[in-house]
DNA sequence: AATGGTGATGTTATAACATAACAACCTGAA
DNA sequence: TTCAGGTTGTTATGTTATAACATCACCATT
C-alpha cells in the first residue's frame, strides 16, 4: 500500500504517496498560521493519520491508533480532532460510512464528491462542482442549499479486476 | 401539517396530503403482490408513518410510535421493516441525518436525490438523474458505480421566508 | 392430522457511533 | 499575578444499529 510512482490526486488513483502526505502537512501548517487556528499535535497527527491510508476511517479507529501513541484515548479527543479538521477543510466526513477522510486540495472551499470502494475502501475526492446535481431544481423550488452530501459507493478500478 | 390542496410531489411542495399517502400505500400494495413478497401490518404501518409526516423519522422514532400501538417495542422490529421498505423500494435512507423517508414514486428504479430542510425537516426526492454528478468522472476513472447518495441540506421554501 | 420448510416477528444482549458536562492545564495579555 | 481563552483529559451517557437465537404462523407435502 506504499505506491511511489507520481501522477494524479488521490484515492485508488497512482500517486507520489509520500509528498501527497507532506504536501498536505505543510499546508495545513500554512492554512492554520493564516487563519490563527491552532494546529496541535493531536490534531496534526489525526490528519497525518487519514492522510495515510485515502481509507475511510472512523473515529474509534483513529482514536486506536492514537491510543497506541498515547496521544489520546477517550472518544472525544479523536472527535474533536476530527471536527477541527472537518471545520477547516483538511478533512471530510463520510456519511454513508460514518468516517472521515483527508481532503485532497483543503485551500479551495467546495462542495466535494466521493466514490466509495466497498471493495478496498479507499475513497476520492471528484473535485468541483458537487451541487451540479441541485442548482437547477432547487432554484426552482426556492429551496436554499447549504451544504451537499454526494457520494458513490461501489468498486474502484482495482477491485473491478479482482 | 395537514394540507389539502393539491399540485405536485412531495416535501415542502403543497399537495393533496391524504391521497398522497393512501396512494402510495395502495402502489406498495400493488407492488408488494406483484413481487410476491409479504406486506405485513408492520411493514405497512412503518411506511404509513413515514407517509404521514414528509419528514425523515429516525428508526427509533419509528419504534416510538409502533410501540404506542403494540406493533412492537424492539429495536430489530424497526430497523427490520425499515430495511424491508427501503430493500422494496418504498423507502430511502438519508445519510445525514441516520433517518428514513417514504419514497415518492417507487415504481421506478432509481438514483434520488434529496432535498433536506434543516429547520421543518421535510424531504423533498428530486427525481431520476442522481449520478449525473458521477457518470463522466466515474467512467474516467474506470470506477464503478453501485449506488449513489446525494443529498442536500438546507432551507426550504417555507422556513426561508421565517 | 403430523411434519417440515420458509419467512416474519419477539427478545436479549451488545456493538458501534457520538456528545454533554465538567475538571485540569497551558499560554499569553492585562 | 491574575485572568481569559482555548485545548485536552475524563466520566458518563445518549443514540444508532445489529448479531443471535427463540418462537410463531402459514403453507405444502406426507
Amino acid at each position: 500500500m506504499t505506491d511511489t510512482s507520481h501522477s494524479a490526486v488521490n484515492g485508488f488513483v497512482q500517486h507520489d504517496h509520500t509528498h501527497c502526505v507532506s504536501d498536505a502537512l505543510s499546508r495545513a501548517d500554512a492554512l492554520c498560521a493564516e487563519r490563527k487556528v491552532q494546529f496541535t499535535p493531536v490534531r496534526r497527527r489525526v490528519l497525518e493519520i487519514l492522510l495515510e491510508t485515502h481509507k475511510a476511517l472512523g473515529a474509534y479507529e483513529v482514536l486506536e491508533r492514537l491510543a497506541a501513541e498515547r496521544l489520546g484515548s477517550k472518544p472525544p479527543v479523536a472527535y474533536r480532532a476530527l471536527s477541527f479538521l472537518v471545520e477547516q477543510g483538511f478533512a471530510h466526513r463520510i456519511e454513508g460510512l460514518n468516517a472521515f477522510v483527508a481532503c485532497t486540495h483543503p485551500e479551495q472551499d467546495h462542495a466535494p464528491a466521493f466514490m466509495i470502494c466497498r471493495s478496498c475502501n479507499k475513497v476520492t475526492e471528484a473535485s468541483g462542482k458537487g451541487d451540479g446535481s441541485f442548482g437547477s431544481i432547487a432554484t426552482e423550488t426556492g429551496f436554499v442549499i447549504e451544504q451537499t452530501v454526494i457520494e458513490a459507493q461501489g468498486l474502484c478500478p482495482n477491485c473491478v479486476e479482482a
